[in-house]
DNA sequence: ATTATTAATTGTCAAAACGACAATTAATAA
DNA sequence: TTATTAATTGTCGTTTTGACAATTAATAAT
């Protein structure tokens, strides 16, 4: 029998940070800590693999379970292995970024698990070096959506070209000029326009629109520069 | 005292996909494997993640112990994670891709750890899930080196547009015009000419170049736009 | 009924970047 | 002196960009 000699083992966990959108802030999705060491305190919402599961199925068996979010949009960050970042034994946790349209999210799960949403600008200090995942997992946002059209993860499958203009001035932090920003967003050709119109937000209303899914998906891998001065 | 009950654990592995560069051809570096099971098929240099050492720790150790090299470009990929990927006993590996210097490789080494320079394009199939590493980081190279000067990397201190040229469609797999090129690539201002030719190419003799540390370093994180046609 | 108000939508223009394309130059070989 | 080879440099029309403000559609106030 072949067998790996008396190499070490260790634990290993995945960690979600869990991005939403409320129409005018981007937030997180934080938990109360239910195990010990740090109980009580705000982490991430994470867990062990297990036996028989793929980090990948470990983070949406987390996320499906906390959130009761199926098939969402899941991208892995990065791993997380210092030797000391747990202090009771030695785990490796595999990050994750998530983004999820905050209305589907079940409410009643806040109860459940603690759970709660945050202000990404204004959240509590997290555990361990959860705090850095956050840090890590904002910045390949940002950078990711400057090239991808993924913000659209965070929204209804209506929306309107208002709440793209603030999803994407949170997401990096600025101001974007409204008419250069319709100008790129729409030339994308990734939008359909719809008849019926948002009334909430203003007396004249703004026109809803749809994601082209044939088009999503046939140019979510490709560039597309919604970012302006990207090449300061 | 406090204790993650009953969790499993694995064994955590790290994996590194070396990219080089010959002046003609984009190449990986390979080596025969040592150990059972599969020894003495080819795969990618690995080891297991020691106890005092985070996965990136592990990843330079190897690099210096298979390659001579320290300070060597590494980038996370991704982790490997499959419950069945090694038949022996579960183990979770940390891709990571290297750029390095081919010819500050010390060939002794070669003997040492029978490895072995192969073409990109013409590499004998790898044991485990390694196909797909390549694969992968293959991929993510060429989206890098899309928008970020990393492929300087591979290069000597001083090298000639031609070959920074060749490097560029070696990666991309693509014909790139010489006249665009040359101009995208000095309009980043990270190209400092040199005095002396490299008279070895030709007869003309192409100008040397070397990298602009300060602007390098200021720019590496921005997006640089240095292949045509990334908004297609 | 008219006007004021508010937010959404649309438009202009000059500068820069782009891609497609070919001519010129510097060196050696014939 | 000419031929050859590869490096280097240049042009031009099109598209994209960023900076900037006017118009429109609806409701509220007078």
């Amino acid at each position: 029998m072949i067998e790996y000699s008396r190499q070490p083992h260790y634990l290993v966990a995945v960690d979600c940070i869990v991005f939403g959108f409320d129409g005018e802030h981007l937030k997180i999705l934080l938990v109360k800590r239910g195990l010990e060491p740090e109980i009580n305190k705000w982490s991430l919402m994470g867990g062990f693999v297990g036996a028989d599961e793929s980090p990948d199925d470990a983070a949406n068996r987390v996320l499906k379970k906390m959130t009761g979010l199926e098939g969402v949009y899941l991208e892995q960050l990065q791993i997380y292995g210092e030797p000391s970042r747990d202090p009771i034994e030695r785990t490796l946790s595999v990050g994750y970024f998530a983004l999820i349209d905050i209305h589907k999210y079940e409410t009643q799960l806040n109860d459940d698990y603690e759970a709660e949403w945050f202000l990404i600008n204004d959240r509590p200090k997290l555990i361990f070096d959860h705090n850095e995942m956050v840090a890590d997992a904002r910045k390949k946002l940002r950078y990711k959506a400057a090239l991808h059209p993924i913000l659209f993860e965070m929204l209804p499958k209506q929306f309107t070209i208002p709440q793209l203009h603030t999803l994407f001035e949170e997401v990096n932090d600025t101001k974007i000029d409204t008419r250069n920003f319709s100008r790129k967003i729409t030339s994308t050709g990734l939008l359909i326009k719809l008849e019926e119109k948002d009334r909430s937000g203003s007396k004249k209303g703004a026109f809803y629109f749809k994601l082209d899914k044939k088009k999503y998906s046939a140019n979510s891998q490709a560039f597309l520069n919604l970012m302006p001065n990207l090449k300061s």
